[in-house]
DNA sequence: CGATTCTTTGAAAACAGTCAATCTGTGTGG
DNA sequence: CCACACAGATTGACTGTTTTCAAAGAATCG
């Protein structure tokens, strides 16, 4: 059950100790998702960690005319959460649902602030999680401010293959903020001037 | 010296102490700007977490083309670094300079965690602090591919008047994503239909 | 005043969005 | 196994928005 969660954790943090890891499993709860479901929706609060073991979600916010708007997609070894209502214990502005069968690790929020006050390790893991998180939202707002819509769905293909691979287009186009049409009508010019 | 420093501390983190502040204090370090001058320059890395007490600055990277796109501007009692470059240690892909003369406190990064680690609450704001910043980063990533260019400005001034107010018209539009052709436009037609 | 920075303007071209229709592949129920 | 519904991808015609380039007006500062 803990196989990929265990090797991720100590890949990413090697002086993780047995006992650590004891701790943490004590608070993990086991989650399977069918696709379409959700795991968070608009207007409730985030109480979860959630671990991906496998499988694939989206957080996407619906506008006022219901289109979808995706913040971030996430895979196997990926954490997804919708942080402002999770940091806040506020209501949830987006929805996370499945875009496949899903297996996953949920802790809850107190149960983790527990680990990271008691396990140094698990803090600082965290705490490098956090700011990667930080560093790509900074390269995506570069990128959205910066790029056309063809470079930026060329770098995210080649930055993001195990996404790309997995998920409709018309989720790609709603990522990188342009319509379907527009995101086919670039691969197409791009097929045909090469 | 420490007037709005302090102010700003004790607002965001009341039970902060007379003796944590002194800790504080005795790694700050004063440093003036002028206008024009850089805090950071592309391929330098930063070491200092910076508490700006008067004045303000931005954060940008250019562009092949030499074009400035705005990541972030910062003014009075806010925070402004390169987070990627300061927390991984790596040479900045970005520019910090002052828009105006400031006033600056620079906290070393290595005093910076000390202080983090011997005053819990410090810790606290600090982790406050980020998952603020967080918060906003995703909200304006959603803002970037959801919104038209007129609502985008519109927010934005309304968001933070105290930047609007203080920095010249083409690097609002480079923070947004537009022209300053296109944002000039966008201003005279909206003033025109009402 | 002269230099620099900032903002606006105009015209053309490039780009992206909308709407409606079609095409494709997948999977489900009869 | 077939028919059908459904989700996804593409296409065309049209409209609207944004960029580009070049130029000219304001505003600010030494």
């Amino acid at each position: 059950m803990f196989e990929v969660f265990d090797e991720y954790l100590i890949r990413k943090q090697p002086d993780l100790t047995e006992s650590d890891l004891a701790q943490i499993h004590a608070v993990s709860i086991f989650k399977k998702l069918r696709k379409r479901q959700y795991l968070l929706q608009e207007g409730d609060v985030s109480h979860h960690a959630c671990f991906i073991i496998k499988g694939c979600l989206r957080n996407y916010r619906l506008s006022e005319g219901g289109v979808e708007h995706i913040l971030k997609f996430a895979v196997e070894n990926w954490w997804i959460s919708d942080l402002e209502s999770y940091n806040n214990g506020t209501p949830s502005k987006n929805n996370i649902d499945a875009i496949e069968d899903c297996d996953l690790i949920l802790i809850e929020k107190q149960d983790f602030n527990r680990l990271t006050e008691n396990i140094p390790s698990f803090r600082r893991f965290h705490e490098r999680l956090t700011s990667k998180s930080v560093d790509a939202f900074q390269n995506r707002i570069i990128s959205n401010i910066s790029e056309t819509a063809e470079e930026k769905y060329f770098k995210f293909i080649s930055s993001y293959p195990d996404v790309f691979n997995r998920v409709p287009l018309h989720m790609i186009a709603s990522y990188l903020g342009v319509t379907r049409e527009t995101l086919s009508r670039i691969r197409i010019n791009h097929a045909k001037r090469r």
